[in-house]
DNA sequence: AATAATATAGGACAAACACCTATATTTTTT
DNA sequence: AAAAAATATAGGTGTTTGTCCTATATTATT
């Protein structure tokens, strides 16, 4: 039971310096947790923590490379118990329930306070999960509803699929960067269509605009 | 000529507490520059700068409340000589004119060095004007040229069809509403994008979300 | 009056894409 | 444990869509 005296040890994964300068000096004030690595793509960070150990991953999702779900989940099966604390600039409502079915521990937006964070990364960091209580909240509302938002009814790449569209990204582009046919990603546009009622791409930018999905 | 010897003290306007912070900390490591004074949104950054001597306000242009463009300008209209130095995590080459244009000092992206970011508060701090190499590449390139903000110069026809792509509608479509052929639309298409220096309708979708064209 | 910019569109050809179908895999339901 | 549903992936085919080049009339600008 000595245990209780050793460091939470975090890894912490952005490309913005300044922000994981931040990062590193909000933790510098705790006793009890300390940054001891740092990425700046997800492709850093799936080769350190293969190689070392830390207690958590605090992740940024919107980096360049191998990004979002994608790399939550190739975290997920490379270390399956490493907890994954995600953090986003996101409005967090619309990704919160996405990320925590692809296994993520946590879920955090960049406007935390260092207070916030520093709960999140402890609670997790205990085998918990953590949310902010507006999405513990939302979680708890949304269980069960059948009225929820249209584009919560996607599968993972469904929706992936549906913000490149609504970003006006041809198919053709988005076969390219997901290394997939154009023929794959017409029919998850017809299944989207189909799932959010809708029957042309300027319904699934004006949806995704007034749900502030974007930018 | 003691005055050398004074400190460059700015503000720093940023809705992420951890980016503050970063921020805060990368200047402590400069002798020459202090950071003062924070605000977190547009409204407080315009409250604190009438009351207080700084010489420099560092500002993230996407915040809530007042923000962009809107901030900058009253920004100036209040403080003519404070130096702007604009951060934001946009892609910079179809942000800068517009900014400078408006009135800021200096232009700089999250991504940037600390280094970088050191430069450019001294440059601007001394009465000059900041870019990156890629922006001053690009403004040079520009000058006399595109040197409005890109979508005012658009004709009326354009502009109109500017709004209708961005807003998702196909060549087709439009030409339907506007009861003329496709391949006006077409040759609309081509000269908006010639002037916006663009090449897909993915960027006009994230120029006019961006800039608040939609809705 | 001369020049540039704007608004319109036809023809030819290429690319993009929708639609239908199909299969393997995963998840959910029973 | 078995059956059913949902998900993720594409091939083939044929049409829609749109680009590019060219052209002309009209309107602004100098």
């Amino acid at each position: 039971m000595v245990k209780t005296k050793e460091k939470i040890k975090i890894i912490i994964a952005d490309d913005h310096p300044l922000f994981r300068r931040g990062l590193k000096n909000a933790f510098a004030d705790t006793p009890d947790i300390e940054v001891v690595d740092e990425a700046e793509n997800g492709d850093e960070l799936l080769k350190k923590v293969s190689s070392a150990k830390y207690n958590i991953a605090l992740v940024d999702v919107a980096m360049p490379g191998k990004h979002g779900l994608d790399l939550l989940k190739q975290l997920r099966e490379d270390h399956p118990k490493l907890p994954i604390l995600v953090l986003t600039v996101y409005p967090e409502e619309h990704y919160a329930v996405r990320f925590f079915k692809a296994g993520a521990s946590g879920f955090i937006t960049k406007e935390s306070s260092t207070d916030q964070i520093y709960a999140a990364v402890r609670k997790v960091a205990s085998g918990g999960k953590y949310a902010s209580p507006l999405i513990t909240e939302k979680l708890a509302f949304d269980f069960g509803k059948t009225d929820r938002p249209l584009h919560e009814g996607l599968s993972d790449r469904e929706h992936q699929v549906f913000l490149m569209l609504a970003e006006g990204e041809s198919p053709t582009e988005i076969g390219k960067k997901l290394s997939l046919s154009v023929k794959t990603i017409s029919t998850h546009r017809s299944r989207i269509l189909e799932k959010m009622q809708m029957k042309k791409n300027s319904e699934l930018i004006h949806y995704a605009i007034s749900h502030r999905l974007l930018q």
